[in-house]
DNA sequence: CTGTATCCATGGTGATACTG
DNA sequence: CAGTATCACCATGGATACAG
């Protein structure tokens, strides 16, 4: 099952931007900067610690992410977006205004197919 | 689960492009025209009927794609990208670009690390 | 505080067979 | 030709417990 044969990088950014919980922690280092893990994770309610771990262990790998450990007690772990890791920002972008918009759309068609399909809506 | 608050249209785009075909079916939709069941079924090594059906039922289903029957027997049935499935070129683009460059980063990212660890050559 | 380690439910994907 | 219908698998994600 190999991919196309060059049409598919597409999907190497795919794999790095997808996952229930990536775009949002993205978005949340982009938008608020370094933050800690505790403070991540409260600002994601229903995360589980595996889950956010997890997640920024893989964008860690892909250099998105970087990591830096205070060797203290308690620990403190710091995460931040990397310079490579911003390169992502403008897909990142056009896919929030591609998909505002795309809410836009359906709630046009919905009307539409109101519209077509009966004429109460009169109040 | 409720999404953040604002920040999470992204998703809505994610998940029109996401999943094990989708990418290619727009790729091939988008450089090639409009394309019948069968063509693009050859194009895909790989891919299922199951499959294929779906995803492009996902995809009309967001007017991304438009899908016309003709009356015909043997039955025929093309489809094409819509004009509003064109949008999302630019970002399938984007990650084009950016997964292409990804792979250059991780390869220059190995040879870095061969030669940081170069010293240890054994079996 | 910041993680691991398990176990388990779910859904997306694939293989296969059948149909108008 | 262009689908639909089933069944099975497995990766992803979630709940929970435990640890440095």
């Amino acid at each position: 099952m190999e991919k196309q044969p060059d049409l598919c990088r597409v999907e190497d950014a795919l794999d790095i931007l997808v996952g229930k919980w990536k775009p949002i922690i993205l978005l949340h280092l982009l938008q608020q900067g370094t933050k800690r893990f505790s403070e991540l994770k409260r600002s994601m309610p229903g995360i589980t610690q595996k889950m956010l771990t997890q997640k920024l262990r893989e964008l860690e790998e892909e250099d998105i992410v970087e990591r830096i450990v205070y060797p203290e007690v308690p620990p403190k772990v710091e995460y931040s977006i990397t310079a490579y890791g911003r390169s992502l920002e403008p897909i990142l972008e056009a896919m929030h205004e591609w998909g505002t918009n795309h809410i836009v759309h359906k709630i046009r068609k919905q009307e539409g197919m109101n519209k077509a399909g009966s004429q109460e809506e009169r109040k």
